[in-house]
DNA sequence: GTATTTGCAAACCCTTTGCAAATGT
DNA sequence: ACATTTGCAAAGGGTTTGCAAATAC
């Protein structure tokens, strides 16, 4: 009973994960598949979620939460096959997500395995929000 | 065409508001419904909502968007009509959030106005997550 | 050979919305 | 009075899930 359940590779796995690491603009679910769909026309959408999921787990992949806090919003979750360190920035406009190259500083004055206010801590998640490019070019007030 | 829209003073906002004032654990919108129904049987989720919104906008409320980065989940926004500036942690078991007391600088290297990636800064999103004291005492693996 | 994964569609959860009746000013 | 807000219920968007057929090992 405590078997660790094995994972088969599958061609849809493979054409994901491919795909995640060509498209550096951090697709959603649903960007990803209609780009797989291209090649694959058969492929659904569960299955793209269900092997996101997977590799998410297996730490190959990393999940960018939909930003909704005072501003920003969109909904969807993006992915990212980059595994350095990095920021995200979130344009609170269109929803899109890029890298922050900028900035690399680490919060300090915390660390791992210190309880705040009683919780142990696994970790933080820090991102910007802002207006990209094209929204700043477009005028949609 | 540009005149501000007024708002009126309904029994609901200000029951909603005085709810989320008592009610120190940063509820969520049905949370906060089913503790307002006790008092207003006939009041609706839409209209907690609704005001809810209302107050965010008006920046009386904090919107505490419903974490789900690497970790952490629960779907549901949370809201808080703390004003003092504090950071959040967020339990990724049982989706619950609490105020971090311990830990209060900001983060600097940067600042507003500053573009990163070709974004306009408009400000950053900053929480930790972990393991709240009541999950880590149960053993729900 | 058989357990895992797929495609499909329906279900799910949270939030938003349309509308007529109720309410605030 | 009359525009705004409510309650209700239905719709919406993103994600997850049940199931039989397909696939990986």
């Amino acid at each position: 009973m405590s078997m660790i359940a094995k994972k088969r590779n599958t061609k849809q796995q493979t054409a994901i994960l491919e795909e995640l690491r060509r498209n550096r603009v951090h697709p959603t679910a649903t960007e990803l598949f209609e780009a797989l769909r291209e090649t694959m026309p058969r492929i659904s959408l569960g299955t793209v979620y269900r092997n996101l999921e997977n590799l998410v787990e297996e730490g190959v992949v990393n999940k960018i939460a939909a930003s909704s806090g005072q501003a920003s919003s969109s909904g969807q979750a993006r992915f990212d096959a980059e595994k350095s360190d990095h920021y995200h920035v979130h344009c609170v406009k269109c929803g899109s997500v890029d890298d922050v190259v900028e900035f690399q500083s680490r919060p300090e004055n915390w660390n791992h395995e210190t309880k705040l206010s009683g919780y142990i801590i696994l970790g933080y998640r820090f991102e910007f929000y802002g207006i990209c490019p094209s929204c700043e070019g477009a005028n949609n007030s």
